[in-house]
DNA sequence: TTGTTATATTACCATATAGCGATATAGTGA
DNA sequence: TCACTATATCGCTATATGGTAATATAACAA
């Protein structure tokens, strides 16, 4: 099965190719970072109300910021002395979204199997 | 912006929904756990025939897999000596489907802004 | 200039995790 | 029973990462 650069089912995936796929799965990966995440998806935000709505540290925020930044997910602008954040890659919100209502449906499940028939 | 439980706007999760679905994106996060998903969507495999196919060690691949099936991506069977591995949630494919066309596209986009010659 | 504000960066500690060799466990067969 | 195989787990080290306080930087105002 060799394969040339022309034809691409995209079956394999070269050691570059996984290493990016999981940077991007890994900035997706911390609580702090989807809260993030989850308050810019209403709409811009400077880092001062990303601090204010998320509850944590300056310093915890910048660097997540930085981080998600860096996977290319949050773009920003400064703007006088604030920096004005937003989502820069739509991919977000799909991927979120899909991970939810997943998520969703096995804890409903869950619940559906516990509900009525508590063997404890 | 109070929220009561039954008004449910998917806009905020709570710290929990956040956890988990961090957990799941973190699965995700490690080239060794990809290689491992990549080779599991091309059918069964069982644990040797993973460590051979992708050549890691055997108590990598193994502790691997165990978080894979943690995160409810991979399921297993034993068959006598061995342990047959499979996909166990059909997400895990959409999710690296949409993660590899997206990024697809930005390297496209990079390469087109950078090459001289796009036929190399 | 000096001072203030918003954000980024640094330094440090604590924890998490990858990788690996060694060992344990479980199934199979003699 | 013993030996062999396949896989899981343990013990360890090295590295990565999160959190936070302190500091640096940058933009603005007086």
């Amino acid at each position: 099965m060799k394969r040339t650069k022309k034809e691409e089912s995209p079956k394999e995936l070269s050691s570059l190719a996984l290493e990016l796929i999981a940077r991007r799965f890994r900035a997706l990966s911390e609580p702090v970072r989807l809260r993030l995440l989850n308050v810019l998806m209403q709409g811009e935000h400077t880092v001062g109300q990303l601090v204010a709505a998320s509850g944590f540290g300056q310093a915890n925020v910048s660097k997540h910021l930085a981080v998600l930044r860096e996977a290319g997910m949050v773009a920003s602008r400064k703007e006088g002395l604030t920096t004005v954040c937003f989502i820069a890659d739509a991919i977000v919100k799909d991927l979120c979204e899909m991970m939810c209502s997943r998520l969703r449906e096995e804890m409903e499940g869950k619940a559906a199997a516990l509900a009525f028939d508590p063997e404890i």
